[in-house]
DNA sequence: CGGTAATGTTACAGACCGGTCACACCCTCG
DNA sequence: CGAGGGTGTGACCGGTCTGTAACATTACCG
């Protein structure tokens, strides 16, 4: 029974599922794999059976937080079909509900800021993540019929990513708390043709 | 002569010298405390007479950090006396600036994100740095004339905030890269009264 | 000069870390 | 039943970390 419903989940899935919890509230550099292993209910041998290294557990946690994000313009998608300028705004309020409700920032920036090696092979991941959800992000606004759709896009990713990681900085009561009525104005702002030069 | 021109700063300026430089390179998490009296040209047990932990050390830190911020406010001021418009954009580029130059965003930021513990003494002091700054940006504004100068406030600093960390995760050519054009528009937006509602 | 405070040196304690080894276990499938 | 692959167990290695103790040395200042 017990090894038919809860156990059924093989022990390489618990230790990823694990692992981002305790990465999220404690930072990489905070937890050991002795944690994972013991909260994900097996060993570390077991770990070692199924990633290289613990580095090579960060770049599957990462790549499993990005394919989590990517499920979520998905739905926004699949939510309001054709109207881009909606998938925007529900994007927006969506980051902005995030970031009231999680005080812990954005794990794939986090992890950039923690993970100082320039050579550190999870940086490369990261970067090519934070690019596919920028072009993503390019195109949907380009398809929403913004003249300037990087420059839409840049800017609401900084308000965003700032919202975030100011929150951490502050408490919930700063900046972040007037994410979606700034991001909505520069929405607006940049609909109208952005401002001019 | 070595110990008139050299030595003659005290151990103590040193050690805290030497940590702004490792732990802005290599994170608070990243560097032992024997690194840093190594650097400083010292030992333990002097780093340790004169704090009381390396967490009081990293309260240290963050102090000198944000005194050297509120110095370079202070020049802006300086240098544009009575021009807050002038102070703003200032600052604006001067952020920009050091978004390109230095891969590696905000101390104190990265100290929040760090410092994983909800009670470390840090992390308040961390808080205060912030309100500061946010108060004494938000004073700038109003002087400036701006109509709602909490709200161009909050979203500078998001921006700001925002390109500091994502260009260390995108790099260089990056959202980060536009912060002066986008912080531009936000603050002529705002000079205009800024959108309605 | 002498005494006092600050600093340097060495060694150590205790904890945690990533990673490996040898071996026992158990489940599944033929 | 039997074999083999995935899994669990406990010990262990070498390294690093914060923090401390006892002692030697230096610098300053009356």
């Amino acid at each position: 029974m017990d090894n038919l419903t809860v156990e059924r989940v093989r022990p390489r899935d618990r230790i990823v599922e694990k692992a981002r919890d305790l990465f999220h509230k404690y930072g990489i550099r905070g937890v050991g794999v002795d944690t994972i292993t013991e909260a994900a209910g097996t060993n570390k041998m077991t770990l070692y059976r199924h990633f290289d290294s613990k580095d090579d557990l960060i770049i599957e946690y990462l790549r499993s937080v990005a394919c989590d994000m990517n499920a979520v313009w998905d739905q926004l998608e699949a939510a309001y079909p054709g109207d881009q300028i909606a998938q925007l705004h529900a994007w927006v309020r969506g980051a902005a509900e995030c970031v009231m409700d999680d005080e812990r920032g954005c794990d794939i920036a986090n992890a950039a800021i923690e993970l100082t090696e320039d050579c550190h092979p999870a940086r490369q991941v990261i970067r090519e993540i934070k690019t596919k959800m920028r072009d993503r992000m390019i195109t949907l606004c380009r398809e929403a019929g913004i003249e300037q759709p990087e420059r839409l896009t840049d800017a609401l990713a900084l308000l965003i990513e700032g919202a975030r990681v100011n929150r951490r900085s502050i408490g919930p009561d700063g900046p972040s708390a007037r994410l979606v009525e700034i991001a909505e104005d520069v929405i607006e702002s940049y609909r109208k043709g952005g401002q001019k030069r």
